[in-house]
DNA sequence: ACGATACGAGACGGATCCGTATCGTAAGCG
DNA sequence: CGCTTACGATACGGATCCGTCTCGTATCGT
């Protein structure tokens, strides 16, 4: 947690940072979050009273809100699934089903809506969100049509960009703005094979 | 605004109630929500500072802040366009165009967002913003949709709900999560052509 | 004209949060 | 051991908001 920028100051004498402390901290804000408190109403002094800590043990770490959500955010970076399976079909449905279950997962779908809504209106923190969370799947998606367009399974006239948001565009507005039930077990499947074959009847 | 409920109690005589008063707060919360002030961050007494006028004008006409809010999206609700142009395709283009262009407008986005991350807790709130706002756009696409099954020009083995998850998908998430730039001109055809030919190489 | 109500402005006590400071105690290091 | 820093708790003055109330004025029906 902001490591370099403390590390140049902090003596390395008396009682050391507890570490449970940090994440007492982090994980009452995600539960915070996860309980549609929004960024605008988060207190410091409601953080420190979910995690069960003292104000100045929060402020000895980040001096605002800010800059303790741009590390709420680093410590949800996890790297994107391999995906290699047998065949571009079946990895753009596992991509997908990634994605529903982390819609599924409180947690991930109400951070991404209050990042939505607050960060709209202070780009850094965006930033970091789209740098720390967003971009890396993303990449991971391309890869793969890519891969499709050089086999053959994949249309090659069309923009990769476009393409990625073919498929993960009705996964995502599923999960953020319809009806917050379950998303159905088989929706990465009708998904993909909907964009695969096209909406016109063929042949 | 809330007309029935005080109809029945308000005397006819004495001053009558402002219209531009009504005009004057509704506008504030939509400034104040497109500045990105979140939901959970808005306050009475900022939205009549914001609106010049007098707390007890609010507290006149609402009770708090989430009726007034219902009355904010109320005041949204614009019938959906007709669309009846010569195609299906073309139908679909002017239905993505014009989600297209409300993406454009701030106002319209803005609210989006704060609806989804706020009302994620507030059932009542979102059921209102989807039955005022989303239902009837909603409903304006399926119709298009099944007219295209009826003529043939749309697949008849897929359902219709997920069909206009495939058109609508893309557009949101690119409106939604993606950087806030202006979304590109001819990104409606883009998207309805590439739902519509399908991501695999056709014969 | 007159009675009734709405208006903008703002005072009011109570609540919450801000960021800082000060307790007594805990936990490392040499 | 003694030194140093972190800990939870809590107090502090200042800020903002709550919802109610009271001003003096404005604008309607009668």
């Amino acid at each position: 947690m902001t490591e370099e920028g403390t590390a140049v100051v902090r003596a390395v004498r008396g009682r050391p940072r507890s570490a449970a402390a940090d994440r007492a901290i982090i994980g009452a804000v995600l539960r915070l979050l996860e309980r549609g408190i929004g960024v605008g109403a988060l207190s410091i002094e409601g953080i420190a009273r979910e995690a069960g800590v003292g104000k100045a043990t929060v402020y000895r770490r980040w001096p605002g809100k800010d800059e303790l959500l741009l590390d709420v955010m680093r410590a949800l970076d996890e790297p994107p699934p391999e995906v290699r399976g047998r065949s571009v079909r079946e990895d753009l449905v596992e991509i997908l089903e990634g994605l529903r279950r982390k819609g599924l997962a409180k947690r991930d779908s109400a951070l991404l809506r209050t990042m939505m809504s607050h960060f709209h209106s202070h780009p850094r923190l965006w930033q970091e969100y789209h740098d720390t969370v967003i971009r890396a799947r993303r990449e991971t998606l391309h890869a793969v049509l890519r891969r499709g367009v050089a086999e053959g399974e994949i249309r090659a006239d069309l923009d990769v960009e476009l393409l990625g948001e073919l498929f993960v565009g009705p996964m995502l507005s599923r999960a953020l703005l319809h009806e917050w039930r379950e998303l159905p077990e088989g929706l990465s499947e009708q998904i993909v094979d909907g964009v695969l074959d096209g909406a016109r009847p063929r042949g």
